[in-house]
RNA sequence: GCAGGAAUGGCGAAAUGGCAAACGCACUCGACUUAGAAUCGAGAAACUGGGAGUUCGAAUCUCUCUUCCUGUACCA
């Protein structure tokens, strides 16, 4: 009998399938587990070796669980829609639909030949009508609430209409838009119907409202916050700029302080939850007004203008000497005074221009422009200056800031650029040379009645006394904004809305879904309406409550539907829930299985979600939370985030054909100080163009860890490494290169005083030229493209090594290796085991196939302990000691290992499990078969077939989990080793019962220790019983 | 700048206070083979980034420096 992977394979997943093993009950007596990945998008790509890492360590963990005995949920579907689809779509005209399709059944079929454990009865995709459906119920949800303080939670919207009916919104703390005017009951009663929806929306936790937005035009559409990275696009790195529009958004500040909270009760990486703080921002301060000092300009009727500033640091407020404003802030045009204004507009004009990219990554310089207003001190009521400067920015607080320049590095940079006074309010502090922001260390001085205070003093003292004045109150401020909802996209939810009068209406829930419609083109209309714009059916009938041609929009009862669609992470933020009960058509996800399945227990995806989809979906469970429609508010207990695998590419070394010449001597004084390369361009005394620019050269020269080999080697000091590379590759040169050199440059390329130094470049070479000791199939590489055809190989024994070097894996570096391939060659259990053996979970490796020969050749080794040519080989004779000491070490390191989810530890001991039987001819089935049900969860196809030839009729994946049983492991001996201040000499045998008075003096008497005492007393002798001795002195 | 993580053979790594380098790749030699692949056997190498401390004993704990990676940044 063979191991022949590739039909035991196909076999068992068939019968996976046929059979439905990993279908999970929704009722079942067993504990729950449930066991998540992180939603796919399905590229057209496909998968590359990288990807499942994170699915394969979910699934050994969903199978031990199984193993264990619980009712496991391991899901998996697809976050469908998305920009690749539809910019494929627009090149192309094909339907994202259609090509969404065809790439989900490339993923599905390559997920497959791994051989996971999903419940595919279960699978979810967002652009399913089915469940986006449940997306836009979601969504309805959201507008239909808002947020009350008092009770820190979301409530439905009429409770607030009710509460403006009876006491209007003065007494209300709820989370609105900033600038909500009051009202009481008697102006709401009075307002008219479409007022009253303009001011509701200010509440709703979804609302409508023009923001100032991150525009993309490459993509045309706006990108939220989390989308862009060093201001361009995170997808493409296109530029971004902020334009006003009128925008869905999702007031999730709302939510802030709990989603910070929420994360001391999970589970997740410190580094997911840091960035998630980071990202919220919470900071604690004061708001204080200042009141603005008339001048010429404002008349005497207009009420003074104020301006409200935060700072956390409200004890410094005595060292204020000048205000800076954002150059975008509303007030800056009104209190400019008519001298300042040609000033002011200039540089409201000169930032304008400025991109945010430039301006983030010009924060050198300093630059602003002075008012000529000046506001009052709270408290001392001295004039302050009123600056605009672009380093306050008009996005964070309230674009205004007390500037304390004695207190505050930026301040005391734009105080000192100009000249503006800095005091000194800090005892015993010197700020000639920059500011003192120290909190801890501070003591107040120059401030009036906080004198002498720390820090918390002061400013518990501040703030009462601005509360007292009514000009400031204690104030805690987040970083995190309400975040943008709509896309100006075709490949995405459409909202249930409809437009009446401009105002935005909810189609009733039982008219769900709102499908996507047919459009001709998935651009922007000429009109610059999004690609939803150019659907010839899309109003809403609200009488047949059906969508309806365009042509029938009479505003009476046939109304225009909202043009826009819902962003990327709308689908991907509720589907946890939904996988719970995935087919029902009535609910999101049905009572009675969410209060079972409750949360994930553990979800594993990667860390690039940390800001994006990881907080978004935490804020939409809280709200469904608040709502009651799921038992938890936070869904995901324990979060592990998988590290990448990188590619492993190779590399041609190329000579560019300029030659350095430089004079070997004078090259080595130039080395005491400066690195090789430098060096070579001082003492360079002459330059010449190789004959070719073809010459391809080995590595045995150009990598460094080569060289490190040859250097030892030769015994050459590590100080000469880079000089001695140069002189022997110029013998080197001599030799191999002599025809590429000008006869007349051929004297440098002869002596020994001269050194040839080349350029080099490195060309991508396809990884699938280099065999497993890196040499290159030269000829194949000549073939690849033509440019390469006539490249010269210069060979060090017949051979070409390839440079390697470790690089995401991407198509443009030729670096991707497909687990298609692997697995047709090495078979899915042996991908399995070895993208676990590469090392730790979470860390960042490098893939390189040639290893892979490792675990294949255990899982041979594997086979090879059941069956021969002769067939079974398994027998009941009974196991020796030495076959249960070794299966049951294994059960108990491989259960520590799975719940640590240390993957790669485990494999090795399956490999010393295994060799040790081997080694002991173990053909015990008492051993053989509970070793299956270990290593099934890493290797499923060849446990369940060896399963099955040991007489099993059910799937291996229903077997319990081996107990551990400590008798076998029990020792009656131990080597001890003998160690000499700290260092081990020998080692003892000695049993393990005796006492460490006895293990004391056997150790003393035995020649060996006494050699090496060489006649001295010890001075202490550290007996550690089962461990080690240690002799002092 | 700030935050988080890391540094151990040629490579991936293991050891979490007690015999550093288990396990695997690559390498060398040998066996088998017409040959290659595969398989089996044997072997070599390298002392934990630098410095200090705690300890009988440190890769592991503390301090400090260096380097690298990741995230984030005029956040008042």
């Amino acid at each position: 009998m063979k191991y022949d992977f590739n039909d035991i394979e196909a076999k068992w997943q068939k019968y996976w399938a046929d059979n439905q093993t990993f279908k999970a009950e929704n009722n079942s007596t067993k504990p729950k587990y449930y066991v998540l990945d992180m939603f796919p998008y399905p590229s057209g790509a496909g998968l590359h070796v990288g990807h499942p890492l994170g699915y394969i360590a979910s699934d050994i963990y969903a199978r031990y669980k199984r193993h264990q005995g619980f009712n496991v949920l391991h899901p998996q579907g697809y976050d469908s829609f998305g920009l690749p689809a539809e910019q494929y779509a627009i090149q192309t005209g094909q339907h994202p639909a259609i090509t969404t399709a065809e790439n989900i059944k490339t993923y599905r079929r390559q997920l497959d030949q791994i051989g996971f454990s999903f419940d595919w009865s279960r699978e979810v995709r967002t652009s399913d009508p089915s469940y986006y459906k449940w997306t836009q119920w979601i969504f309805i949800q959201l507008f239909n609430s808002w947020y009350n303080n008092d009770k820190d939670k979301a409530e439905d919207i009429s409770e607030l209409i009710q509460h403006f009916e009876t006491e209007g919104n003065t007494k209300l703390n709820a989370v609105c838009d900033d600038d909500v005017e009051e009202f009481t009951a008697e102006d709401w009663n009075g307002l008219s119907a479409e007022k009253q929806q303009q001011i509701l929306l200010q509440y709703r936790l979804t609302y409508l409202a023009e923001t100032e937005v991150n525009w993309c035009p490459a993509f045309g559409t706006v990108l939220a916050n989390d989308e862009i990275v060093n201001g361009v696009s995170e997808r493409g790195g296109h530029p971004v700029i902020r334009k006003k529009m009128t925008q869905w958004s999702m007031r999730i500040s709302a939510y802030a302080e709990r989603l910070l909270q929420g994360l001391e009760k999970i589970d997740w990486t410190d580094a997911l939850k840091e960035s998630q703080r980071n990202w919220i921002g919470k900071s604690v301060g004061a708001s204080v007004t200042f009141n603005v000092l008339p001048n010429v300009t404002s008349s005497a009727v207009e009420k003074p203008h104020k301006i409200d500033v935060f700072t956390t640091r409200p004890d410094t407020i005595f060292g204020v000497s000048f205000m800076t404003l954002a150059p975008e802030h509303d007030l800056v045009l009104k209190i400019t005074t008519p001298e300042q204004k040609a000033e002011v507009e200039a540089y409201i004009e000169a930032t304008a221009k400025r991109s945010e990219r430039d301006r983030m990554a010009d924060v050198k310089t300093i630059s602003g422009a002075f008012t000529g207003a000046y506001a009052e001190h709270p408290f001392t009521k001295e004039p302050i200056p009123i600056w605009i400067g672009d380093y306050v920015l008009a996005g964070y607080g309230t674009g205004a800031v007390m500037s304390v320049p004695c207190g505050d590095q930026r301040d005391y940079d734009f105080a000192k650029y100009f000249n503006i006074p800095i005091p000194n309010i800090f005892e015993g502090v010197d700020i000639s040379e920059e500011a003192f922001a120290d909190k801890e260390k501070t003591i107040i001085a120059n401030s009036d009645f906080i004198n002498g205070m720390n820090y918390k003093k002061a400013t518990k003292r501040v703030i009462y006394e601005l509360e007292q004045i009514g000009q400031g109150e204690g104030k805690t401020n987040y970083r995190l904004r309400d975040a943008v909802f709509s896309r100006q996209r075709y490949w995405g939810e459409p909202f249930p809305v409809y437009y009446v009068n401009g105002l935005p209406q909810m189609i009733d829930t039982k008219h769900l879904p709102i499908e996507l419609p047919e459009v001709e083109k998935y651009l922007p209309t000429e009109t610059g309406e999004p690609p939803l714009g150019n659907a010839t059916v899309w109003a809403w009938d609200t009488d047949k409550n059906k969508v309806v041609s365009n042509d029938l929009i009479n505003d009476k009862t046939v109304f225009p539907l909202e043009l826009n669609t819902m962003p990327g992470w709308a689908g991907s933020s509720w589907y946890f829930n939904r996988y719970m009960d995935a087919n029902n058509p009535d609910e999101f996800a049905n009572k009675e299985a969410l209060d079972y399945w409750q949360d994930v227990d553990l979800y594993i995806g990667g860390s690039e979600h940390a800001t994006g989809h990881l907080l978004y979906s935490r804020f939409w469970q809280k709200f469904l939370f608040d709502k009651g429609f799921v038992p938890t508010d936070e869904y995901a207990k324990k979060l592990i985030n998988q590290g990448m695998i990188l590619g492993t590419s190779a590399f041609v070394c190329r000579l560019q054909k300029k030659v350095v010449v430089t004079d070997k001597s004078l090259l080595k004084e130039e080395m005491k100080s400066n690195n090789w390369l430098k060096a070579v361009e001082a003492s360079q005394i002459d330059t010449f163009d190789l004959l070719s620019d073809k010459i391809v050269v080995s590595n045995y020269l150009s990598s460094f860890n080569e060289f490190k080999k040859y250097r030892r080697s030769k015994g050459i000091e590590e100080s000469d490494i880079k000089l001695l590379t140069s002189i022997d590759f110029n013998n080197f040169v001599t030799n191999q290169l002599k025809r590429f050199i000008p006869d007349e440059y051929l004297k440098y390329a002869s002596t020994d005083n001269y050194i040839l130094s080349f350029v080099k470049d490195f060309i991508h070479a396809d990884v699938s030229f280099i065999n497993s000791s890196n040499e290159l199939d030269i000829e194949a590489f000549k073939n690849w493209r033509p440019e390469f055809k006539d490249f010269e190989f210069i060979l060090e024994d017949g051979v070409y090594k390839s440079p390697r070097d470790v690089e995401k894996m991407s198509k443009s570096k030729y670096n991707v290796v497909n687990p298609d391939d692997i697995v047709a060659d090495y078979g899915a259990d042996s991908l399995r085991l070895y993208e676990m053996f590469l090392g730790p979970l979470e860390q960042y490796k490098p893939w390189n196939t040639a290893g892979i020969t490792g675990v294949h050749s255990f899982l041979k080794k594997l086979w090879k302990l059941y069956a021969d040519d002769n067939g079974l080989k398994v027998t009941d004779v009974t196991p020796t000691k030495d076959n249960l000491k070794t299966l049951h070490k294994t059960i108990k390191k491989v259960q520590e290992d799975i719940e640590n989810f240390s993957f790669n530890t485990s494999v090795s001991t399956f490999m010393i499990a295994v060799n040790e039987l081997t080694a002991q001819k173990c053909n015990s089935k008492e051993i053989l078969e509970p070793l299956l049900v270990l290593i099934s969860p890493y290797a499923p196809h060849i446990a369940e077939e060896l399963w099955e030839k040991l007489g099993n009729s059910e799937s291996i994946s229903t077997a319990p989990f081996p107990e551990f049983d400590e008798s076998h492991l029990v020792e009656s001996s131990k080597n001890y080793p003998i160690s000499f201040n700290g260092k081990m000499r020998f080692t003892m045998e000695l049993p393990l019962d005796l006492s460490k008075d006895e293990i004391e003096k056997a150790v003393l008497e035995n020649e060996k220790t006494q050699e090496q005492l060489q006649g001295r007393t010890p001075k202490k002798v550290i007996v550690v019983p089962g461990k080690i001795v240690n002799i002092v002195g």
